[in-house]
DNA sequence: CCCCATTTTGTCAACGTTTACCGATTCTCG
DNA sequence: CGAGAATCGGTAAACGTTGACAAAATGGGG
């Protein structure tokens, strides 16, 4: 019967084409993946997360990184129904651009959104409360007797910002402090601008006790910033970032820092998406589901030098 | 004529079914990318080598890690012939497995193999130099007076790790040196395993001055070892590792490195696959092209301290 | 105004599957 | 042994393109 039929296959070693069966099946058998250059421990996570979920090998992976998403959503839109795909699922920041859900929706292209921060009712959302890890970190470092606290935000188009923002706001308030708004600045989640905002923020006197950094690649660079001026970290600053990434464990002190489980919600935006696939109903329902934060306290922070 | 056509497809946004393409033209526009699990910095400088080619959008880049390759490389074959791609970028150590390359020429798989140590003459060859790399970061550090220098092994499964070596060793004999084998440990290209053998390395007495890693990750391991005995980097202990990843940037001190042109042998890697996958010879003519390595001498070096 | 060259339009086979269907064969069970 | 069910073999349409070819229409030049 068919196992006759098998064996001769596998002796010849035929494989059905796949360029017929989508054809026929009216579908790919493709899963895009599209991000914007951030740092690599990122990216590989976010594609280990989606790989993970799809190595029963049914479907496969097309990498599309696309920069500078926010100014032109519309042509990533094409990039992404050029590509033949069956699904979708979209990292920040281009989760983010409402333009983008439009088109993507016009043209019946199924999506997953992995940390989106606006418009959370659109699509399949996997995300993680950023408010709540921000207050995590920022009421560990008030905790410790930290009150000059610097802060270095990541790139203000990245939603996720504002999101961690406003928890250490909150964690300000509750510990009946409030943010001094000169030891705010801005960097881009990258570790060279990161450590020249560093370095301004330490040229402050009096000089902040602790940095909180919006990524581990500026806290790493914080820490280097902080060495170069002589300052021993966590003994003179405390340094805190944010995603536990490859980085934060290979850095010395390791840092502390709050695990984004981005691995997992990749794993789970994929899932989401391949059922929405196999599903009847082409039309991927609006969902959504929380993963939580997890405060990792490590050694780059410590209560702060005693004559404080 | 068919600037209506055109005209009339935008607006109708008409976008050609590419699986009826591919069913016709007898491929898939489809190119696979396999590593297996190293560095994320790695992983990325190669996709992103790779994508650079692949950004005009006729091909797309699929996405394959597989782990441990070396013993089960039919069954990758199998991954990548099932996979329906048109040419697969190979990456080490899977570019080594003589079994793995037999099975893609007996499919007709087209194939670039991306600093492959082995069998050079096979296929469409992208390399290093490792020898001479390994050669010059010894020079350097055996010029700067050092003489007891550990050495930290990458996994041997991976045979970069041996040209390496053969470069070590030749620097080491140019100055009238040998390497002293109880100073030679064997690590993983990770973090954590590198970490261990550094400490093996420098429980021995008299301690190394230096320690040559084969890789940045297991350097940047060995700087946070010698820094929980309270050595101090470089002045106590030189550390050189491999590869110019993000993390030697981005560690304190800087480290010094040989610049792996991973991105620009991917795109060459990619570009000549996609020339042979054009050309009218879909015979993948065997080619090699070398790239040239670069020493990048920053902070974790200098020489060993004076009572040496 | 007619002929030839060029362009346009239309028809059809092919790519390698899958799905459906029909008729023929084999199997199962009373 | 025979009725009904299950299996088998064969045929055909469909998926959305491309490429070849023929037929028809258009254009330009003598």
């Amino acid at each position: 019967m068919r196992k006759r039929v098998k064996e001769a296959a596998a002796q010849l070693d035929y494989h059905p084409n796949l360029a017929a069966q989508s054809l026929i099946a009216r579908r790919s058998f493709l899963i895009g993946l599209t991000y914007e250059r951030p740092s690599p421990s990122y990216v590989v996570e976010l594609q280990n997360g989606a790989l993970g979920r799809l190595e029963d090998g049914r479907y496969r992976l097309v990498v599309l990184p696309f920069n500078h998403v926010a100014s032109r959503p519309e042509e990533l839109g094409r990039l992404l129904l050029r590509a033949g795909l069956d699904g979708v699922l979209l990292a920040p920041p281009a989760c983010d651009q409402p333009e983008l859900l439009d088109v993507l929706e016009r043209q019946k292209l199924p999506y997953a959104r992995v940390t989106p921060h606006r418009e959370l009712a659109r699509g399949i959302v996997v995300t993680m409360d950023e408010v709540a890890a921000g207050h995590a970190v920022a009421t560990h470092l008030l905790s410790l007797g930290h009150r000059r606290i610097g802060i270095i935000l990541g790139d203000p188009s990245h939603a996720a910002s504002l999101g961690r923002m406003e928890g250490y706001r909150r964690a300000f308030a509750e510990a009946g402090g409030a943010i001094d708004d000169r030891l705010i600045v801005t960097g881009d989640f990258t570790y060279d601008v990161g450590y020249r905002v560093a370095r301004t923020l330490l040229a402050h006197s009096p000089r902040p006790t602790a940095i909180l950094a919006q990524n581990d690649d500026m806290a790493v660079a914080a820490i280097a910033a902080a060495r170069d001026l002589g300052l021993s970290v966590p003994g003179d600053l405390s340094v805190a970032g944010f995603d536990n990434s490859e980085v934060s464990r290979t850095a010395w002190p390791q840092l502390t820092t709050v695990n984004q489980p981005v691995r997992e919600m990749a794993w789970d935006a994929a899932n989401r998406l391949i059922a929405a696939l196999d599903g009847e109903s082409n039309s991927a329902a609006p969902s959504r589901h929380d993963h939580a934060h997890e405060l990792l306290v490590r050694a780059s922070t410590a209560p702060p030098p005693p004559m404080d």
